[in-house]
RNA sequence: GCUCCCGUGGCGGAACUGGCAUACGCGUACGCUUUAGGAGCGUAUCCCGUAAGGGUUAGAGGUUCAACUCCUCUCGGGAGCACCA
């Protein structure tokens, strides 16, 4: 009669208990050993969780229950990032009002995550939809604006037509939405932006601090995107030498100037509408022409044309000051105005795409750096345009040098005449933060035109604007009927007067609140701040609550965040640094400082099912709900952490979860038989041996994440001890549950209880292992000859060191006088308990 | 196009710092057991060969007594950035 484990009746028990006893609550004041663990929480866009969510929450809670067995107060809350596009159009697509959606969708959600068996703390929980929470955010947005870091502007934006609203640079991915696929447009509109690129030189300067995965180092850090170099200002003269104005170029390769034979200006570039009031009248609509052309274009027609250069000559010329060639001004759509300045100093010879438009052009290409490989000729073909390496020719003071010292060489001669001047520049755009949308928190600013007409208002440089109150926070989004966004860009909340209509707080005459909602990535920036602080009234944040919570111990996400959240979050949090919101100073200053929020993050990797990733629209999305069910929570958990390395995801397969349910059946079988024998199981040395192995074994991987091999060693344990009899003494089956509390945390839990221990496992500290009995009274030795395995021999540890023994005994084998016997023996390699290696 | 990561059995994957390649699991085959269950147990399972032995970590070279591991090139897959001046 087989004994079957009754998963599902088994973790309910569990369940309950759990809950009802708050085993996982921590006490926020007093904890002595905090370890705050975060997952990043999820955002509802759909009915459910699938398996790839529960994949990541399962690996950050085994590491959290590990680390609660070592000592820690370990903190692991959960929320639903439920403001934003995503919920709010999932909302739209099964036609519920997003207010009732978000109702269905955290009564499921919560349900699901009740079921996984994580160990969250379910008296902390965070709704960024709950006005409790959002007038917190709103908060952040006046402190920005306060501290001048919030500001609107019109600006060419990117806008989503079928989302129907705006979307930051990071949200537009090869030209497409991020969110829908669809092809985003430019418009031109005003928004609120904060000005994160105040905070660029930081952002960038504490990578290296960080001890993240370097993937997602390298993808902030191209992001940030650094460069130094010097703006040229070039004279633009007409062909009698008359004096017009001038063009001023970024380049990050100044030595190459002697070789510059052209310039050009991006369509919007402002110098345009200069130049054309002095040439000829043809000549300027034949540009105007061009430019209206190109900025038709989509962004991705522009650069799916294959880059065939285009452009059109100005018939005006900047004078290179070095050479005194006058080089011909274009306008090109290959240049774009927010890189650099907006125009380009061509340099044919020495970048591929100054030698594309020469080529159309028939400029001269001239040749100022020898490459590596000695060629001085004539660069007629683009395999001969050298970009990075060699040294300087034909540019005078520079003959000679390498690329990198000419570069500084130039920079200061340049900077010397008064030619040029060094400057830095990023790729990191502001934050473009206001969305016409509805589903997410009002932005808290009126607008006054009477204050604007006087030149008042909150901050000098911003008439007409003033934050709301403090005490008149939250600006609470009203339930409304016309929720869906329009295609004018006229956001939901501007058709309602009777939200907008107030008084303006610096004149107390008729004013207009702000009908924009922020960006989701803005709920999502600090609250890791509030966790610890749910309940807190007055203050976003407890001062000492935070003073002892954060920073994050441990953050645990997907990379898919590398420069969205983790880059707002870390920008967020240096501005409350900087305003003093923070108290951190009696803490003991670590090396790397405060000014981090996540000085730790892991990246763990992503479920795979038939060859692609787990979502939504590929509909290839598992519902954990149906495996739960049939196998229980324990083994779909261990399944999923079994597939492979945590860092790394894995290929979701029904076949796999089967086996899985076969060792836990296996485990409970053990067990079961371990209590029926009791006291007459007598534990071999084999098996007390790799107990101990197995204990170092899972405590060791555990904390490198490694939870498929920690996983391996415990099913090697229960094979042994099959092997050996298939039972245990009631202290090793003890010590092997709490190795396995953390993976499978119900079956541990029952298993313990009918052992008589002390509710719950899962307070237990993790057991230690007796290095004594890891000690093995001999050890294999391989013996090789030409580096090929011969044979191995089992020799006692004291001998497995010395040479001259184990070289007598191991020419002796038989085996290997059959390879050395008519040989002359050139060398031995010996390897204290290792191997030997003859060479012949 | 540039940058980074990765290629190991039929499959998911092990292999510490260069030292026994293929742990663990799935699948498959055969057998045993059991009132037939989505059950349990056992044996086998990288390739060639009866064996001795030989070959094998995408492919080709190299360094080394010794290479999955280090170096060079080629092919294939993935991720990020992208007319970034």
């Amino acid at each position: 009669m087989t004994i079957k484990y009754p998963a599902s009746e088994i973790e309910a028990k569990w369940q309950k208990a759990w809950s009802e006893r708050k085993t996982y609550s921590v006490d926020i004041e007093k904890a002595t050993k905090p370890f705050y663990n975060l997952m990043m929480f999820p955002y509802p866009s759909a009915e459910g969780l699938h398996v790839g969510n529960m994949y990541a929450f399962t690996g950050t809670d085994i590491y959290g229950r590990f680390k609660r067995m070592q000592g820690f107060d370990v903190f692991e809350p959960i929320g639903l990032d439920g403001f934003g596009i995503h919920s709010e159009n999932y909302a739209f697509k099964v036609g519920k009002h997003p207010v009732e959606q978000a109702k269905r969708s955290e009564k499921n959600f919560y349900r699901q995550l009740s079921l996984i068996g994580c160990m969250y703390d379910w008296t902390r929980t965070i709704e960024t939809y709950d006005p409790q929470y959002y007038r917190w955010t709103q908060w952040l947005f006046v402190e920005m604006f306060r501290h001048g870091l919030a500001y609107r502007a019109k600006a060419e934006v990117n806008w989503c037509p079928s989302c129907k609203t705006v979307l930051a640079d990071e949200q537009v991915i090869e030209g497409k939405c991020e969110r829908c696929g669809n092809i985003v447009e430019k418009r031109s509109l005003e928004q609120w932006f904060f000005r994160i690129t105040a905070y660029a030189g930081k952002l960038l300067e504490n990578i290296p601090s960080l001890k993240w995965s370097e993937k997602v180092l390298i993808a902030q850090k191209n992001w940030i995107g650094k460069k130094e170099g010097i703006n040229i200002t070039y004279p633009v003269v007409d062909e009698k030498g008359t004096h017009i104005g001038e063009v001023s170029c970024f380049t990050t390769r100044p030595d190459t100037n002697y070789g510059a034979t052209f310039v050009v200006l991006a369509p919007e570039h402002p110098f345009i509408s200069t130049l054309a009031r002095v040439i000829k009248k043809e000549k300027a609509d034949a540009i105007g022409q061009y430019i209206t052309a190109t900025t038709k274009m989509s962004p991705e027609d522009r650069i799916a044309q294959g880059r065939k250069k285009t452009g059109i000559a100005t018939g005006l010329y900047c004078l290179n000051q070095l050479t005194g060639y006058t080089m011909p001004l274009y306008v090109s759509d290959f240049v774009v105005m927010g890189v650099g300045t907006g125009a380009v100093v061509g340099v044919p010879g020495h970048d591929l795409r100054d030698f594309e438009f020469a080529q159309v052009m028939k400029i001269p290409a001239v040749r100022v750096v020898v490459g590596p490989d000695g060629d001085t000729s004539e660069i007629t073909k683009p395999e001969q345009v050298q970009e990075d390496a060699g040294t300087m020719i034909h540019s005078e003071f520079l003959d000679g040098m390498v690329i990198a010292d000419a570069i500084t060489a130039m920079m200061n001669y340049l900077e010397k005449k008064g030619w040029g001047k060094r400057v830095v520049t990023y790729h990191l755009r502001d934050w473009l933060i206001s969305r016409q949308r509805y589903w997410g928190p009002p932005i808290p600013m009126i607008y006054c035109q009477t204050c604007e007409q006087k030149g008042k208002g909150e901050r000098s440089d911003m008439p007409g604007w003033y934050t709301v109150a403090d005490k008149d926070l939250p600006v609470e989004l009203p339930v409304i009927d016309d929720y869906k966004p329009g295609d004018d860009g006229i956001a939901p909340l501007a058709k309602h007067k009777e939200f907008y209509e107030t008084l303006c707080p610096g004149c107390g005459g008729k004013a207009v609140r702000e009908t924009d909602v922020s960006d989701t990535f803005l709920d999502s920036s600090w609250y890791f701040l509030r966790y610890p602080s749910v309940g807190v009234n007055g203050a976003p944040f407890d001062k000492t609550f935070t003073k002892k919570w954060l920073p994050v111990t441990m953050y645990t996400g997907g990379a898919e965040h590398s420069v969205l959240h983790l880059m707002y979050s870390r920008f967020i949090w240096m501005c409350l640094y900087d305003w003093g919101y923070f108290d951190f100073s009696a803490k003991g200053r670590p090396a790397l400082g405060w000014e981090e929020p996540f000085p730790n993050f892991f990246a763990h990797g992503l479920v795979i099912k038939d060859g692609a990733k787990m979502s939504k629209s590929k509909g290839n999305v598992v519902n954990p709900d149906e495996y739960i069910k049939l196998y229980g929570t324990d083994a779909l958990r261990m399944y999923l952490m079994f597939m492979g390395p945590f860092s790394e995801g894995g290929d979701f397969r029904d076949s796999g979860m089967e086996g899985m349910a076969r060792w836990v059946g296996r485990i409970w079988r053990i067990a079961t038989s371990s209590l029926e024998a009791g006291t007459d199981v007598v534990a071999s040395d084999i098996v007390i041996k790799s107990l101990h192995k197995t204990i170092r074994k899972v405590g060791e991987d555990t904390d490198k994440r490694h939870y498929n091999t920690a996983i391996a060693a415990t099913m090697e344990f229960t094979n042994l001890v099959a092997d050996e009899g298939g039972s245990l003494t009631i202290p090793m089956l003890k010590a092997f549950l709490l190795i396995l509390a953390p993976y499978a945390p119900h079956l541990t839990e029952e298993l313990w209880s009918r052992l008589g221990g002390k509710f719950s496992i899962h307070h237990q500290p993790w057991p230690t292992y007796d290095p004594a009995k890891l000690v093995e009274e001999t050890i294999p030795v391989v013996i090789q000859v030409n580096g090929k395995l011969r044979d191995t021999l089992q020799i006692d540890v004291e001998s497995a060191s010395n040479q001259e023994k184990i070289e007598a005994t191991a020419r002796s084998s038989e085996k290997v006088q059959k390879f050395i016997k008519d040989q002359t023996v050139r060398k031995v390699i010996f390897v204290p308990a290792r191997l030997i290696n003859f060479v012949i």
